[in-house]
Formats: structure tokens, C-alpha cells, sequence
DNA sequence: TTTTATTTTTAGACACCCCTAACTTTATTT
DNA sequence: AAATAAAGTTAGGGGTGTCTAAAAATAAAA
């Protein structure tokens, strides 16, 4: 049984794990769970010891195979729990994050799996996050970033690197959505800006910051 | 703000006024919260800073008019979650408590009204507990403990005064529901045990510790 | 009313999780 | 390779919430 700290310590590695496919090395965990670098030396000693993560002093830390089930429970009841807020109680996309942090951590052995029935086995979050199944897989989303789509190319947006409220809530004002369709027109090599079309349609300028935090699967046609 | 174990004292606290109607003593606390007496004392110097209760040593304790907010809006949100977990995602009565008690302290501005909303404003939790409204109004039940029915008199079973899963299990396998009719045919004297009938049809041998713990209100016909 | 029992509080300690400051190891420059 | 910078760890400490054991206050009994 782990705190809900430690679960949070081993969703960050999981995170970033996914991420770099590295070893995680310790400023980058403090970053994620908005602590110090001392504060996580002293959680890796902790979840060492308890054989969820393998961890070298000064050599980064990967998880155990132990620490990826938690790992990835914790996700799934996160993004379960991201499908109701929004689904059943009308929540934005950009209002679920902090409540889905806590809703995450509710321990029972039957809660994650009605939940799921109710909701009826989706298989994406709000923001086009996967959701791991009962058994804890979960397959690989084949997204790049906005930005490395090449001029001329058409995608799919399907997800956001940035979850925070200000980059959703950025994507709403300018009527960019999951799912959209979306063209890049011409890239400025001064910046990286693009100008793409949504849904060929509304053309619309964005900086190569929000294009990295795009996501869009490669449409093949 | 509080911790979650501030608010499971002010909730025990609450819980503890309304049935004795006095001061609280440490001892019932302690019961209550599943800890010691030295916690207990502890706790209260803390919520007695904070203006949560007002506490004077070998005393007891009652909250303020803050602390009773609080304690009121932990258990809306303790009988909402329960309306959720059964009628939602089709929990039994006696499976809901432990995970009621972690979901009461999910902390956010619109969740509550949000799930109130979406349940349909109930009015009574799956124990028959009044839920209180948003403002913390909450109606006084007007029940009394079968144990304390005349021979010969109905009523109608409005809730209960024990929440354990064994209770309340004891109850679904004799088929002593909320709403039902029972009728009290003959108490023994002896060790107050009682003949009761559920719904004008199967009558049925129940002890006093049973009696004690149905509560009903009396029907006036 | 004095003694005994019960209840409550204090004292001292420990686990958890966080912090700052100082030190050590590793990486990068020059 | 030596000097500097960056990253990571250790040392020491603080707040929360719990505990046991001992002391103090209150209640009950002789």
C-alpha cells in the first residue's frame, strides 16, 4: 500500500519515462511534483527500499515492474475519473486536472472497474490521453507534435502535451479541438511559427510553442 | 483549509452533538475517529486555534459556528458520493461507507454542487440519512428507535443508527428495508426482544440490539 | 470525606514528507 | 588536466498526526 505522495512520486517517473524512455533523473521528478531535489532523494531512498523504483545515487531511477503497476493504476483511475467530471457532470477540459489529482488516489479494490463499466470503457481521456485497461496496458499513441509536421501535411489532432489550463483554454478561444483536422500551411523558419487551417477552413497563425504542444497523428492520404 | 483529518474530527464532533445534544467528551471521540485519547487531545488544541471548536480542558468540546460548516459539508458531500456510488454505479448499501469516507475530503469550489446537480438534489442518502443542502440546512428527522415503538403500533423504517456492512447485511437477508411498514406484535419483557412484521406479511424475532439500531418514524393512522 | 476508579492531559517519541544549506559527485569549459 | 558549473545527496530541522507511559483532574464508591 503506498501514500498518496508516494503515488504521485511514481506517476512522474512513469511520465517521464514515457517521455525520454531514460533513466529520470532527479530535478525533472522535483519539477513534475512541484518539490525540491532533496525532497525526491529522499522519496527514491523511500520507494527503493520498498522495491517500486531501481534507483542509483547520481544515476537516475527507472521503475520496477511493481512500481509501473502502481504507476499506471494511478493514471487509469486519473483518467477515468477525468471521462466522468466532464461526461456526467459537464466539467471544461481545462477544469479537471486538480480534481482528477485527488480523485486518483481513492483506494478501493471495486472502484476503478464499476467506475469504467459506468462510463462505459472509454478508451481516452479529455485530452486524448489513453486510458490503460483493467490489466494495466496501455498501447503507444502514434502522435508527433504539431510542430514537426512537415509544410503542406494534414493530421489529426489527437492530444496536447501542455495540460495546463491557460494552453487549454487557448486551444477553446481559437475553436481547436480534438479530433480536428488540421493543415499546415507554411512554416516562417525566422520563429518556427506556422500558419495552418482548421477543419480546412479558418487558417489560423500559431507560435512554434503552441505547435510543439499540438498533438496530431499523420493522416495517410 | 483544513487536513483531512481535521475535517474527520469536526465530522465525529458533529456526529456527537447531534445525538447527545452536549459537550463531547474525549473518550467518544477517540471511539469515533479510531484513534487514542492523547490524539484526540492533540487535535482539539488545534482545532481550538484555529476557532473550529471551542474546547476548555476536561471539558469537552462543541464546535463553532466555523467548525460546524465545515462538519456539515463534509457530510454532504460524505452522503452525496454515497447516492453516487449506489444508485450510479450500483453498489449495495452496505459496500459504500469506506469509500464515502475518502471521497468526502476531495477538496474543490464546484464539485459538490456539480454531483448534487447530476444525483438530481436527493434528499436522503442510501441509509436514509438526511443530506444537508447547500447552504448546510439540514432538516431534523423525526425518528425514533423501533426498540422505543409501543406494542401494537406501525410505523414506516426511515433509517438506521449502526452503518456497519454487517448490520446492514443482517438487515438485506431478513428483508428490512428503508420505506417498509413494520409493525411491532409483541415485545418479551424478559430481554426486550420483539415480534415484528415487515409490510403486513412475514413476521419475524428481533433482539433489542436490533431494535435499537432500526430507526422509524411513526405513522399517524 | 477519604479512597478508588475513570477520564483527560502532558511528556516524550516516532513516521511521514517537506525544507534550506552545505557538501559531493558528475558534466562542461577553458 | 584543471577550473568551473550543474546536478544530486547528506545533514539537520520543522509541521502534522499518531503513539505509550506517566501525571493531573474529575467522578464514583466506600
Amino acid at each position: 500500500m503506498q501514500t498518496h505522495s508516494e503515488e504521485n512520486y511514481l506517476k512522474a517517473i512513469w511520465k517521464l519515462v514515457e517521455h525520454s524512455g531514460e533513466n529520470v533523473n532527479t530535478n525533472a521528478i522535483a519539477a513534475l511534483v512541484h518539490t525540491r531535489a532533496a525532497s525526491v532523494t529522499d522519496m527514491m531512498k523511500k520507494l527503493s527500499d520498498k522495491k517500486l523504483i531501481s534507483y542509483q545515487p547520481y544515476k537516475g531511477v527507472s521503475l520496477t515492474a511493481k512500481g509501473e503497476r502502481v504507476a499506471i493504476e494511478v493514471v487509469r483511475k486519473h483518467r477515468l475519473w477525468e471521462v466522468f467530471l466532464v461526461e456526467q457532470l459537464g466539467y471544461k477540459w481545462d477544469e479537471v486536472h486538480d480534481i482528477a489529482e485527488q480523485l486518483e488516489h481513492i483506494r478501493s479494490s471495486t472502484l476503478t472497474e464499476k467506475l469504467d463499466k459506468f462510463l462505459g470503457f472509454p478508451k481516452v481521456d479529455p485530452h486524448g490521453d489513453l486510458i490503460p485497461d483493467k490489466s494495466g496496458k496501455i498501447s503507444k499513441q502514434q502522435q508527433i507534435p504539431l510542430a514537426q509536421l512537415e509544410s503542406g501535411n494534414k493530421a489529426i489532432m489527437t492530444g496536447v502535451a501542455d495540460h495546463s489550463t491557460l494552453f487549454l483554454r487557448f486551444l477553446d478561444k481559437h475553436k481547436i479541438h480534438l479530433g480536428d483536422t488540421i493543415e499546415t500551411k507554411e512554416k516562417t523558419t525566422y520563429d518556427s511559427s506556422m500558419e495552418i487551417s482548421v477543419n480546412r477552413k479558418k487558417n489560423i497563425h500559431i507560435s512554434n510553442e503552441v505547435a510543439k504542444n499540438i498533438l496530431v497523428r499523420k493522416s495517410r492520404s
